[in-house]
DNA sequence: CGTTTCGTTGAAGAATATCAAAATGCGTGG
DNA sequence: CCACGCATTTTGATATTCTTCAACGAAACG
């Protein structure tokens, strides 16, 4: 599970993954004492990189790719916690709370991961309160985030959910150059309800809702935003649509 | 709103309300730069500390009392986000993000909390690396806290997730001493309600179910778990119970 | 060209919210 | 101590939203 290999080295000096920003501030014998965190590996899409309920050994650090936090129950339905990508650190909360791992992370993409220990990303904190401070941000972001997914996953329709995901996707693509049309999305409709946190058929049923209104056209594989104000009104609350 | 006045002193020092724990690394000096700390306002059950959406100003620290975090929408139905009490911040998340709040902070009692201005918090954070630390292994259990209640509200029923918080309160007590009988709690069926993530309504039939199957026994105003291990079946997945 | 995976659609069923009303509890003043 | 009135809790009936099961069409792939 997962080919090791070298990171990209930069200025002849081994360059860490791109948590550069993140790890900057150590110096360079700090860095070599994070340990073996310049051995990377290639994971193949779908591979488990952490699984729930083990002890929390080590934080891995994306070099590229995706990744979904998930929490499978026993009966198979995943619960959604949370994506990563390249310049983010998987397992940082387990291990400052020395805890198992709470979720377990499985690759989106192919990735490239790099994995520091345990007691050497502790002490890395430790060491350098510019780190420290840096995490420390992080991670109140990703609270937020965290409560603002928990928030609308209460009181927000499955539609109104979905059109927020299209919204976030298409706000994310600054490539809109035209006005006219929009933007396409591809996807996979299972991941699409992942992060909706619904089922399958839920999010086509939604996804057609917004087909029939004209707020999107559906063309296989990519869905075109046709009228994004639109599908603002479907992401506010209150409004329901149902019915063929 | 809150009738200021001065936190109780120790030792002819004056002493931080019970975030001490938190502060306890910072000098005197700085202690004093944290600025009106020491001034502690009185709160009546249900006045709102925090408003969200206006700028995230300064962080509260909780005296005594407690207090609940939540998302009110338009319409009225507010979503619990979190719970805090004495020793612990309200605010922390935005004012390091740099963002408005993102949520409401409401007494559930009387409370006495006191102000720290926003920038001589992240003074205080700057100086010392130890607030810093502490603050990001507070941040990552609550991080991990509200993606479990994320999971529980998933891919839990009602009754499962009312049986989860009846334990969760008898945990937290430990005056457990006779073994026989088991312990009560009180508690207005509408806060119970919003903990569980349902309606008044919802909670009241799961509570009945409970009761009908004897689990615990419903005494007006307290709730006496009868059998612990029952409770902890209801609590488990899968298994559902509706019905008169 | 079958086979497999993915997406859509339909119909039935389950869980929960909502609305309305009865029941219970509780403090107050007679 | 009792009666009254208010607030909370419970209960019932209904509505709604969503999931689940099942089937079908279409694109993808060997």
């Amino acid at each position: 599970m997962g080919t090791v290999f070298r990171c990209p080295r930069q200025n002849g000096r081994s360059e860490l993954c791109p948590a550069k920003k993140l790890f900057s501030c150590l110096s360079p014998g700090q860095v070599a004492a994070l340990g073996r965190e310049r051995l990377a590996r290639l994971f193949r899409p779908g591979e488990v990189l952490i699984h729930r309920d083990t002890p929390a050994l080590a934080v891995l650090s994306i070099h590229s790719g995706r990744v979904k936090l998930i929490r499978s129950a026993t009966n198979g339905d995943d619960v959604l916690v949370g994506l990563r990508g390249p310049g983010e650190l998987l397992g940082v909360r387990e291990v400052l709370s020395a805890v198992p791992y709470q979720v377990s992370a499985v690759t989106l993409e192919p990735s490239i991961l790099c994995t520091v220990p345990r007691e050497s990303f502790l002490n890395a904190v430790q060491e350098c309160p510019e780190l420290a401070r840096r995490l420390l941000r992080q991670l109140a972001e990703e609270t937020l985030s965290t409560e603002a997914q928990l928030v609308a996953r209460a009181h927000l329709s499955v539609a109104a959910r979905t059109a927020r995901l299209l919204v976030a996707l298409t706000d994310r693509r600054p490539v809109t150059p035209g006005l006219p049309a929009a933007i396409p999305i591809s996807m996979g409709r299972d991941e699409m309800a992942l992060r909706v946190g619904t089922t399958r058929e839920s999010l086509s049923r939604a996804l057609h809702q917004f087909a029939v209104r004209g707020a999107v056209k559906l063309e296989g594989g990519t869905i075109r935003v046709v009228v994004p104000s639109l599908l603002e009104r479907f992401s506010q609350p209150e409004l329901v649509y149902d019915g063929s």
